[in-house]
DNA sequence: CAGAAAACTTACCAAATGGTAAGTCTATGT
DNA sequence: ACATAGACTTACCATTTGGTAAGTTTTCTG
């Protein structure tokens, strides 16, 4: 059975917003890569900004349920942030339109990020507090966990989203360099959060 | 003494390529924003694609005066690390464009990225040398150098731009809040690269 | 099978975009 | 005084862009 055209018009606009922007992705290009015309994307979606927020919340339910599958409720201490970074580089490695999407709407932040924003609050929020209770708790160096984690998750999405730099750096993105990054940045993450 | 038109009309790119991007600015915004016609942009620049390279030229030449005036060769350990760190977040507070651009086109490696890339291999080169003598004289951990500056590159960009992510964690990014995150960016790259 | 709703396509359109051609104004050197 | 070159502006232009209107085909339903 065929994936539906509405399904399809969101991969592909996804994959396009996420990796080559907004502006750069005009209905035509993404209409004549999956063949058919810009009036039936128009048909499905009633504007280009309407196509941008449903892609959008299409990128964080991919997110969402990434990071959901991963987090183990019951792990504590780094074994939790080595899950969560693990999903979200595996995340980026499958399919790195995905956070692309991210990063470029938190930077616009314009008016179709508001469902993003708050998924990513909520997100966030929790993570705070996880990283506040293992501080107490004298698992991890003290902080102040909101700038702890505004690091981490620059360190991860970079990481994740700078192809080029790795290429400036002389390393080619291919499998086993992105598994050796994996594994540098979660060395690097566990020096710098566990307590002595 | 009036301000040449030429420089004028890169100073306004930069800030526009930068923090809007490339195909979200046009040659009329820019002329409109300057007071003048977009012919007179085109009669210094012959065509788009000049004028991003040219403006990519400019953002090299001011991230790296700012590196170089941080940078003391004597310093050693993590002194020379927070020098550099600490310049550029003080220069993506006051001139955000810079790094915006400098991302923005790494990103994307278009075909005017060749100098960034030349740039940025240089500068990283030198950067990796640095950090493999600390290695090997004990005072970082051992790491593979270019995976950690991977690390440590995106957590500082990261943290100079991303202002979205700072106020979904509640902070607002005021000066106050900045020279916060630049303390605590501080700290957690010390943690992380410090041997014990 | 009728008909209506869904899922498109063909045909346009106004505005914006990067770029060309030609003219105008101004300073400057001879 | 005058030609010349530099620094623009006015006037266009072809293409692309997001979007509308109206028609056509397919699919579902009574």
């Amino acid at each position: 059975m065929p994936v539906p055209t509405r399904e399809r018009i969101l991969d592909s606009s996804l994959a396009a917003f996420g990796l080559r922007g907004y502006d750069s992705t005009s209905l035509d290009d993404l209409a004549s890569d999956l063949g058919i015309t810009k009036q039936a994307i128009l048909y499905h979606f009633s504007s280009k900004e309407h196509l941008l927020t449903a892609t959008i919340e299409l990128a964080v339910r991919e997110l969402g349920s990434a990071l959901a599958g991963a987090a183990d409720p019951q792990a504590r201490g780094f074994q939790r942030i080595e899950d969560l970074v693990r999903a979200t580089l595996s995340l980026a490695a499958r399919r790195p339109e995905v956070l692309g999407l991210v990063r470029l709407v938190t930077r616009q932040g314009g008016t179709a990020s508001g469902e993003l924003a708050s998924a990513m609050s909520v997100m966030l929020g929790e993570a705070v507090r996880f990283v506040e209770t293992e501080m107490v708790a004298g698992r991890f160096r003290r902080h102040d966990p909101r700038m702890l984690l505004l690091a981490v998750y620059s360190a991860v999405v970079g990481v994740a989203t700078e192809p080029e730099v790795m290429r400036a750096l002389g390393l080619e993105p291919d499998l086993r360099s992105l598994v050796k990054a994996r594994r540098e940045t979660i060395e690097f993450l566990r020096a710098a959060l566990i307590a002595d």
